[in-house]
DNA sequence: TTGGCTATTTTGTGATCACAAATTAAGTCG
DNA sequence: CGACTTAATTTGTGATCACAAAATAGCCAA
């Protein structure tokens, strides 16, 4: 029955009395947001899944109350869905939602990129280096969520050099967006005809080039999103 | 002390019995989120200010519940500030913050203006004439929350049309972060010197021009923020 | 077997409670 | 009069409850 977890982070804090509140500040919060959000970028979401308050809760060891808030805020952001009855589940893809999100990524991402650059040095670059050998081993062993995951890592391992407070969030609420999609790409595409930009990033990294820093990450976006995207999606 | 109303939306709905819930489906939630949405687009709520979940559920005669989810909402898009004690403020602005949204709203509002370009015929065009005369009015008599509401309305009529679901919640996202900041600067400069470029707009939609469309709402943006905005920060 | 009706269960919503951390107020001593 | 300590209040957090709408399961008749 499609039990998809939300994985192995329930951690049933089994020495908390019952009636004991408060471990610390907004931890049970924090916790279920550090897992739904990792779910969904994963792909252990599925767009159409349903998302249940005392499921989720369950699942998490927690009341619902901290669930009912972090559905709330990942439905702010559109990476959840709040029907009209009330009930949540992971958006559908559609063309159009398609489109615009590619758009919407080749407007900010580069942008992000390039305002990254200055603050990343050769250590930074080592350790992208790192990420992308580990993103060629996913690719090649077929582990999509561990691809998802890594990748994931890879671009904002530059985005968070550029300490941006606006685009950062919105660049955050595009990548919970079409993740749960592509997750269901690579199950039907699989991950071997993948082909990544990182390696020209990571030069453009080096030289210190912001015209081909932003190119490389364009260029990612389009390969990723435009190859496996387009042809994978239900009719018009 | 400051006791800045949210408005006259609370409504104390004094038909109700108490224990009676649910008059339909999250009526007490979109109450909240429309209140506290429209205080902060017309800066009622000016940065810094405390939001609390008592004193908010009480000045709209709801439960604490449906506002920490608003709360939680607002928050997730960054409208609202929650520190690290958990007590909610209304974000203060920064240089940084104020580039940074100067430099989002110039990538995406041009764009949203231009996919809605096609959909905006006369009668839009006539709506929009009528909104920017309200605005000339507000302008002139100095009425800044009277020009912050119509001036939002101006543009998101626009991007309305633009049937956008991943652009349009990004850009909302952006007006409630910076509204509540320019409302300051109004307070402080006056609505005199107000120019907008809302007729360029207009006659670039009865053309049917999108380039010129775009250059009229980029216009628009640099100068309402650009002008207004950098000399008005506190030091760098 | 299938269509439609009813009963059961699931689920979100709003409200209230208990608790602890943090803020504010009050009081006291120097 | 002012700085420090302490008490009272405010405030967010997590949990539980009651309720209604919705979805599902079950059932009976055609």
């Amino acid at each position: 029955m499609n039990k998809t977890s939300v994985g192995n982070v329930q951690a049933p804090r089994p020495d908390e009395q019952e009636g004991a509140t408060s471990p610390n500040r907004g931890a049970a919060r924090a916790q279920v947001d550090a897992a739904v959000r990792s779910a969904l970028l994963t792909g252990r979401f599925i767009p159409g899944k349903a998302v249940t308050l005392r499921g989720l809760a369950q699942e998490l060891g927690v009341s619902p109350m901290p669930v009912r808030e972090v559905i709330q805020r990942l439905a702010a952001e559109n990476a959840l869905n709040v029907r009209q009855n009330g009930r949540v589940q992971v958006p559908e893809m559609s063309p159009s939602r398609f489109d615009e999100i590619l758009k919407a990524r080749l407007l900010l991402e580069p942008e992000l990129a390039e305002m990254a650059l200055p603050q990343l040095d050769h250590t930074d670059a080592k350790v992208l280096e790192e990420i992308d050998l580990e993103i060629d081993e996913s690719i090649s062993s077929g582990n999509a969520e561990s691809y998802m995951r890594l990748n994931h890592a890879f671009h904002f391992k530059i985005y968070a050099s550029s300490n941006s407070e606006i685009l950062m969030p919105l660049v955050e609420s595009l990548w919970l967006q079409f993740a749960p999609f592509m997750r269901t790409v690579y199950g039907r595409v699989g991950t071997a005809n993948l082909v990544d930009w990182h390696k020209e990033a990571i030069r453009a990294i080096r030289s210190d080039d912001p015209t081909a820093l932003s190119a490389a990450i364009a260029a990612d976006i389009r390969d990723g999103m435009g190859i496996l995207g387009r042809e994978s999606l239900p009719e018009s």
